[in-house]
DNA sequence: TCAAGCCGGTTCATTATTTGAACCATTGGT
DNA sequence: ACCAATGGTTCAAATAATGAACCGGCTTGA
């Protein structure tokens, strides 16, 4: 791993819940030793991607990071594109619908978007992380990821959010197959307990997964009605998402039903 | 420089008006060797920092910034108190308000707020780049920075953006003592034809300006009453701005006036 | 009150990484 | 068919990164 890999990596650390972390703490978690920590975060600091906060040193984020994203989403208006799918997605199917890509072996969300309709909805933040195991997202990506990158997500230590969590890497393995025939993933209260979201994985330009996009209900409101809605419009949402992204399903990747209920059935 | 610093500095060659790039011509904007520039921009895309196009192979920044740019607006959301104040601004004043951040020897727009009051407005982008040397904004933020910035800053070739455009050191820094002394700066024509813009530099927790806050109207527009009341109400919403933020002004910068207008005929 | 233990930060000989000239393979224009 | 670009790769030589030990300051608790 290079010099400015090791950089970069020590952003990783910073997330929702530790917004700001001390040089020891840095040290300790990325098993750097701390002289090389505090060299390459003083890098980091003098470009404004990291910056001390006043008392007890820490670091945090740094402003750099708004000016950049202006700019890429100026050259990649992917947040607006997929805004707009999200906005008809959630507002045909009365639920909360987000997207979000994959970023090492773990979802972050990019953007959501709310229908104003019932009293409870499920709810979203940007940059929320996600995990592919527990997560329809994450089913959606790994069944329509490299074989390799499933065994090394699947051989580390799985996490059970909820009781409802699946944990065992040879039951997630037996779901890719039937996920990657009609397309699409579900999960229901894998990663926080009521929510049933489903989920469909979303390609570049290469015809590489590179996140998914899901609609997530509460449990109590999921009917076959709803299912079936939910299923036909965010296969049609997912597509033209990675079309507008300019990207490509893969040719396996199966079209989305106009007249044979067969998949859905076999969904349901 | 250390090669992190290296690495990072080559995101700076992205800009609005070239969004991606080719390895040689980075490599030749910046002087490197060709090889280094690739290893580097390497480093980059396996962390989302940049991504290659299909076609030229040419680079663009990645989607690892929106990601990191949502989680520094969740643990510091300037944006959001920046637009607060920058939205009462333009309502007030019935003309363009936006901030931008110093970056290096130049500013970038953080956020911006229309007024919609009037058939013709000053028109703002984010991340869009005002020069230090030509906009009411820059020159706010050199009367408020070290002397050996300034002197960085002015030894460089200064460019004329317009038939306006002060590009002489000496009637630069001959400006900047009154600048001190009302807390304000103004520019007539001097970055694009036709807009007169106030500016008030922003202050961070250590009294290091870290940019400024500005109004920007047609010179059409501008009356004694519009350049009151633009005075009046820049300088509370810079200072409060200031404050929002956890920072201070220096204890030489001078208060707004309340009941002495004495600052403001030398302004006028 | 004092000492131990933490913190962020710094030093400098040792070590490992970066560097760059020369080299491919492709592509596009003349 | 050629030339001049392009993106990308190689490997000995040069340079920069590394980390144990060290500061001084702060907090803790005996």
């Amino acid at each position: 791993m290079g010099t400015a890999s090791k950089a970069l990596s020590l952003l990783n650390y910073f997330s929702r819940s530790t917004p700001q972390i001390g040089l020891s703490d840095i040290a300790r978690l990325s098993g750097m030793n701390k002289a090389t920590v505090h060299r390459l975060m003083s890098e980091l600091a003098s470009h404004g991607f990291v910056e001390q906060v006043g008392a007890g040193r820490e670091y945090r984020l740094g402003p750099a990071f708004l000016r950049l994203a202006a700019l890429r989403e100026k050259a990649v208006p992917m947040r607006e594109l997929v805004m707009a799918e999200l906005k008809t997605l959630s507002e045909v199917t009365g639920e909360t619908a987000h997207m979000s890509l994959l970023n090492g072996d773990v979802l972050s969300n990019l953007a959501y978007s709310y229908a104003h309709l019932h009293g409870t909805m499920v709810m979203m933040e940007d940059a929320e992380v996600l995990e592919l195991h527990s997560t329809g997202s994450g089913l959606a990506v790994l069944a329509f990821s490299p074989t390799s990158f499933v065994d090394t997500v699947l051989n580390k230590p799985l996490v059970a959010r909820t009781s409802e969590t699946i944990t065992d890497p040879k039951a997630i393995r037996a779901q890719l197959p039937q996920i990657r025939r009609v397309g699409m993933a579900q999960s229901i209260g894998g990663f926080e307990q009521d929510v049933h979201s489903h989920a469909a994985p979303i390609f570049d330009a290469t015809s590489h997964c590179i996140g998914a996009m899901a609609v997530a209900a509460p449990v109590s409101r999921m009917t076959d009605t709803l299912r079936t809605t939910i299923q036909t419009e965010l296969a049609h949402a997912a597509r033209r998402t990675t079309r507008v992204l300019g990207g490509f399903p893969p040719d396996t990747f199966p079209l989305p039903d106009l007249a044979a209920p067969a998949a859905e059935s076999e969904l349901t």
